[in-house]
DNA sequence: AGTTAGTCAACAATACTTGTTAGTTGACAG
DNA sequence: CTGTCAACTAACAAGTATTGTTGACTAACT
């Protein structure tokens, strides 16, 4: 996404108010790598703007989703995830802790046409699971 | 997922009744690769039995899913689909009517160690979205 | 300085899934 | 063949995540 005063001006263009909430939700989600979900970045604004509400939080994040400054992310059946960087990019999700990393793979990925005659593929996704460093060692240290 | 017969047997000798319950959603999973819901399972269970109940139904798959018969699929915001292909496989999810279909992608895939260290990569996904032959034709026609 | 979008609070509602209870049935072992 | 206990049903509650709604209030922009 862009950065916070960007978007303040992005918005300001649209006719939409700049807000305190809304920049509040810049400021939590700007160079954050660790896809948040809707309730942790609430929990951010709400150290600066006590008073903000849940409800105000989904709906700046769905208004910054539906101009494609932010992607949501959906990874097994935890709540839906926010992620500010939308390059393109994979993720890796810890099956200890359910952290997600950006990642990018070393990757050749390929319908093959012959076989999928028709398939349109618009985009691609490749999610690596396994152990985080930090889980892979205590479970190490487990034996 | 092994065949019925095979599925009556293993829970047997686990010392787990084979009601008919049991039998009916091992017949409604058997070759299917149109990743059911649970609901869409009820339904096809129904049809045989008509007093079977989506507890049970949501019961057996949850059973079925900790033998490590099926996989659970979980794709975008859809509810939780099965799939009683365990093979190696990816998935292509028609993004017009969230069908999901079975894909062998030709891919090599690989995180590189040197920029992720410490990482235990345990399974790799790959998921394609985009349009099914019939949505991409539907769409097509439109112009 | 006025208009109106945005916000809050509080609550309802949705969709999906699991928990719980109590009563009944029927699969399997002996 | 029969007793036992796992499994099933029905009916309901609960939980999680998210969105809808309402009415009153605030403050951002023209």
């Amino acid at each position: 996404m862009r950065a916070p005063e960007e978007l303040t001006e992005r918005f300001r263009n649209l006719g939409l108010k700049v807000t305190p909430q809304r920049q509040g939700v810049f400021q939590a989600l700007w160079g954050d790598d660790s896809h948040p979900t809707a309730e942790a970045i609430w929990g951010r604004v709400r150290e600066t703007m006590p008073t903000v509400s849940l409800r105000t939080v989904y709906q700046v994040l769905n208004d910054l989703t539906d101009l494609g400054e932010i992607n949501t992310v959906r990874l097994g059946s935890s709540p839906v995830r926010f992620d500010p960087n939308i390059d393109g990019h994979d993720h890796f999700v810890c099956e200890q802790c359910s952290r997600v990393f950006d990642v990018h793979a070393h990757a050749v990925v390929d319908l093959p046409e012959k076989h999928y005659p028709g398939f349109e593929v618009a985009a691609t996704q490749i999610v690596f699971r396994g152990f985080c460093p930090d889980c892979a060692r205590i479970s190490a240290a487990a034996h």
